[in-house]
DNA sequence: CGGATATGCAACTCTGGCATTGCACATCGA
DNA sequence: TCGATGTGCAATGCCAGAGTTGCATATCCG
């Protein structure tokens, strides 16, 4: 999983309304008219947050009758998290190893 | 770990010149004034991006004689990459949940 | 000492993105 | 059929933040 494709994920959830939008749809899946009802933004905002959870890959959206159900995708989010805890551990192992050269000398 | 405490880290993570910087200090630990050279924009810039990284937890720094050396810190982006696979799990645990009573009505 | 290099602080510009409002169109239900 | 509800599209307002420049201060080294 390349950086290119990691930045636009972050990019999605670090925004507070969005992160809640993502999170009440993480208990139940939810329309747009519906979302718009419990938060305090337009229905417009509401849509536009969830554009772009949906370009991130995070949100999956299936049409019902005349309502538009989205639903949080999980399995994306754990993705993101193996790939985060991967380069996490690089990170320390790396640092470790200069630490190592800079005490032997 | 409450989301209070995730969203500011994802919107650090959430800029792809701060990503890069990160990752930069990944591989090594560097000043700004170094980094300034390596990066195709202004030191101030750095030090700002450098700034919302440390507030974030992502970034520690150290003064070495009249610079301030500047390495990141994987821990913490290892213990939100936890955080974040639980929540996913927690989600799609939740829509099955969901979809299984759905269907046994 | 004095030049070179590193950081710190402040003011400023400017673009991107969050949010709003208004209207048109589709679909459901009494 | 008609009112209510849900979505789609477009224009606009507004502010945070990414980046710049300029100058002051501190530290290293010849």
């Amino acid at each position: 999983m390349p950086a290119a494709t990691l930045t636009p994920v972050f990019a999605a959830l670090g925004d507070d309304t969005r992160w809640a939008i993502l999170a009440r749809l993480g208990e139940a899946p939810a329309s747009a008219s519906a979302l718009a009802r419990e938060f305090p933004i337009s229905r417009q905002a509401i849509v536009k947050h969830l554009d772009l959870l949906s370009s991130a890959g995070l949100v999956e959206s299936e049409r019902v009758g005349r309502e538009l159900v989205h639903r949080a995708l999980g399995g994306r989010l754990s993705d993101v998290a193996r790939e985060l805890e991967r380069i996490g551990r690089q990170w320390d192992s790396r640092l470790a190893r200069i630490k190592r050269l800079a005490e032997e000398f």
